[in-house]
RNA sequence: GCCGGCGUAGCUCAAUGGCAGAGCACCUGUUUUGUAAACAGGUGGUUGCAGGUUCGAUUCCCGUCGCCGGCUCCA
């Protein structure tokens, strides 16, 4: 694919980059450094630790290869006369290796620029001086070739721009991400706290932060009843026994917190002095039965024999449940399902724990204590595709709802190489189908990916592009063939036969956390009514007419509405400029003239002063603003 | 988990190998205010935690915890 002429800019820059690492460090070397989607890097593996001073100084050598006006010359070679290249010029390390990547066949070019020559496929701009404007942005560990095994070279983070401008005007567009971002925004307008003392990744919801989770809550709860979807509650822990029959307990168990040992097993293994290997091994083992029922079930060996040890030594225990779907199995199977019940649709705010890699932890999008707006699809094969479209619609109208347009539809399908999946591949066959046909009754572009599906069966995810064009991965819809054999499902048809259920496993938001992460930087804090936390900011213009504010503010609380009064002896500006920074979506300006119409002065957190107008038809307003869900008003 | 950077008052940030400071917020008083900051005074700190070097460490060193930017990962 030909380099769109910013990517060449970019791409240029990198070796320009390149040119002056070597210049200053002549010992370094060099791997790989390509454009990105906002600028590009260079991967570099040297000794020395590089500092933000270093930067400057590359920066500024940077300078001087642009000044010299090098042309950039292109060079195809054989692969031999490639190698050759390489070691004279000392990059044997990374080099050898990139050049063995490429395909027989395909054209080996090198690109010289000055004195700086590298193993390139192109494509350059001409010359260096072609960069005008560019900046070093910060240096990071990245493993060789991605592979946390292999060494962790520096990486040299860079941006290139046609002009000053367009960098300037990026640059300021980073400063407005910052600004708006939900970690600073979560702090200011005291949405949520993560304290040290209760753990990492670990959300403490403030009062503020829990009225724009409720509120999307109840939302979503009337659009499953809408749906027919019945809501359910289920404990925070299960028994690990469960786990094992649902296959995610030990392979998960990387991400998982540690299991609880139940006390009677632990006395007892601490009895036998069994080590921490011991104990780990009979934590993970399962009984002969178990494994019997299971691969039974399933078709195949899904549990090995080295996994089986004799009941005597197995350890009983919980584990923090790190998926809903084996509750919810549980619920399902509680009784007879005849094919008139069909399909069964289980919904639950359900909270579960992964134990995310700290480096991973991220304010609200990455934690390790997460509550899933979650629901379980029982069916039968033929609801699947039915199902899952109005998976799809219930997540288009929350989308739609929230003013998220800009997302796209990804479609996980299985990678045909990989082995890693469960189920028959009919299923699947199935399956993929479903998802490709749901997909296409969206009317929004998607894509196919192989390889991005769950190992149980394929998925639909939404991509919601948020304002400062990153990516986030919020709801999914997942069909599962799998656990419904592990847990021996069944319904009974209409021949009187029993027959084994489908599962959709699907999620609008996928977390509330994350969402509600995404949603604060959506909205830059600026919630719309129906979610503001505070709705409306009572301002007498002075202590003369506290009595009408305190009667407004009865008045207003009886009609369920948010509101504070704001009785500081301030003057009238500093109470607005609170109010605005604190984002209340309304403010209502009390004096003397409003007390005796029994009015308000209304001011638009979106449209500024609107005037006086009557309270009761204010609240009349508001309360239908909140109603409807409307967006808050473009300035 | 790995690489790098950073931890000073509730927030934003100063400062120094020698008594830790400002603005905002908060409290008190004065002011009674008409659409983004009235005035004055006051409270607030084991400088993340734990060691070491030193007469003396917030500053230098080691460890640890946390945060930030990446990498890896994300059923």
């Amino acid at each position: 694919m030909p380099m769109t002429p910013l990517e060449e800019l970019r791409h240029s820059c990198s070796h320009v980059l390149a040119t002056a690492v070597l210049r200053l460090f002549p010992e370094a070397k060099l791997d790989i450094g390509p454009p990105t989607e906002t600028g590009f890097y260079y991967d570099i593996d040297i000794d020395r630790k590089l500092t933000t001073e270093d930067l400057a100084r590359i920066e500024a050598e940077m300078k001087k290869v642009i000044d010299e006006n090098q042309p950039f010359l292109r060079k195809e070679v054989s692969r031999e006369e490639a190698a050759e290249i390489i070691r004279k010029i000392g990059q044997e390390r990374y080099k050898l290796g990139r050049l063995a990547d490429i395909p027989a066949g395909e054209a080996i070019s090198f690109y010289q620029n000055g004195e700086f020559i590298d193993l390139c496929a192109g494509t350059h701009v001409r010359y260096t001086s072609k960069i005008k404007a560019y900046k070093l942005l910060s240096i990071a560990g990245a493993y060789h070739r991605g592979d946390e095994h292999n060494k962790q070279l520096q990486r040299i983070y860079g941006t290139a721009f046609a002009t000053r401008e367009e960098l300037a005007q990026h640059l300021e567009r980073l400063e407005q991400a910052k600004q708006r971002d939900h970690r600073k925004l979560g702090k200011d307008l005291k949405l949520f706290v993560i304290d040290d003392d209760v753990g990492q990744g670990l959300i403490l919801w403030t009062p503020a932060g829990s009225i724009i989770r409720q509120e999307l809550q109840n939302f979503i709860s009337e659009e499953l009843r809408k749906q027919g979807y019945s809501q359910v509650f289920t404990p925070h822990i299960g028994k690990l026994e469960l786990y094992k029959t649902s296959g995610h307990f030990p392979y998960y168990k990387e991400s998982q917190f540690s299991p609880v040992i139940e006390n009677e097993s632990l006395a007892r293994i601490l009895k036998e002095g069994c080590s921490c290997g011991e104990m780990m091994a009979r934590l993970e083992a399962v009984s002969g039965r178990l494994a019997e029922q299971v691969n039974q079930r399933t078709g195949k060996t899904t549990i090995g024999p080295e996994r089986v040890k004799p009941d005597a030594q197995l350890l009983d225990g919980f584990l923090l449940k790190p998926m809903n779907c084996p509750h919810h199995i549980k619920i399902f199977s509680s009784q007879p399902r005849s094919y008139r019940d069909l399909p069964v649709r289980l919904a639950e705010f359900g909270t579960v724990y992964r134990w995310e890699q700290s480096g991973e932890l991220n304010g609200m999008t990455r934690v390790r204590g997460f509550t899933q707006d979650d629901a379980h699809l029982f069916c039968t094969e033929e609801q699947v595709g039915p199902e899952m479209i109005g998976c799809l619609a219930l997540v288009k109208v929350i989308l739609t709802t929230l003013g998220m347009t800009d997302y796209r539809v990804r479609v996980g399908l299985r990678d045909p190489d990989s082995a890693k999946y469960t189920g028959d591949p009919e299923n699947w066959d199935k399956a993929e189908a479903a998802c490709r046909e749901a997909a296409k009754t969206l009317g929004v572009p998607f894509t196919e990916e192989p390889g991005e599906a769950a190992f149980y069966g394929p998925k639909i995810d939404f991509v919601v592009r948020d304002v400062i064009g990153r990516e986030w991965q919020l709801g999914t819809v997942q069909v599962d063939y799998n656990l419904p054999a592990r847990f021996d499902l069944s319904y009974i048809g209409a021949d009187n036969q029993p027959h084994r259920p489908v599962m959709i496993h699907r999620a609008p938001f996928g977390s509330m956390e994350r969402f509600c992460g995404v949603l604060i930087e959506h909205f830059g804090g600026d919630f719309p009514a129906w979610l503001a936390p505070e709705q409306a900011r009572l301002v007498p213009i002075s202590d003369k007419v506290n009595a009408y504010a305190e009667e407004l503010l009865a008045l207003a609380k009886a009609a369920g509405v948010r509101v504070t009064l704001d009785s500081h002896s301030d003057k009238l500006g500093a109470k607005i400029r609170r109010a605005e920074l604190e984002k209340v979506p309304y403010t209502l300006v009390l004096g003397g003239k409003e007390a005796e119409t029994r009015s308000v002065s209304v001011r638009s957190r979106s449209r500024g002063d609107e005037g006086a107008m009557p309270f009761d038809a204010f609240l009349e307003r508001l309360t239908a603003e909140a109603k409807t869900r409307a967006l808050p008003a473009k300035r």
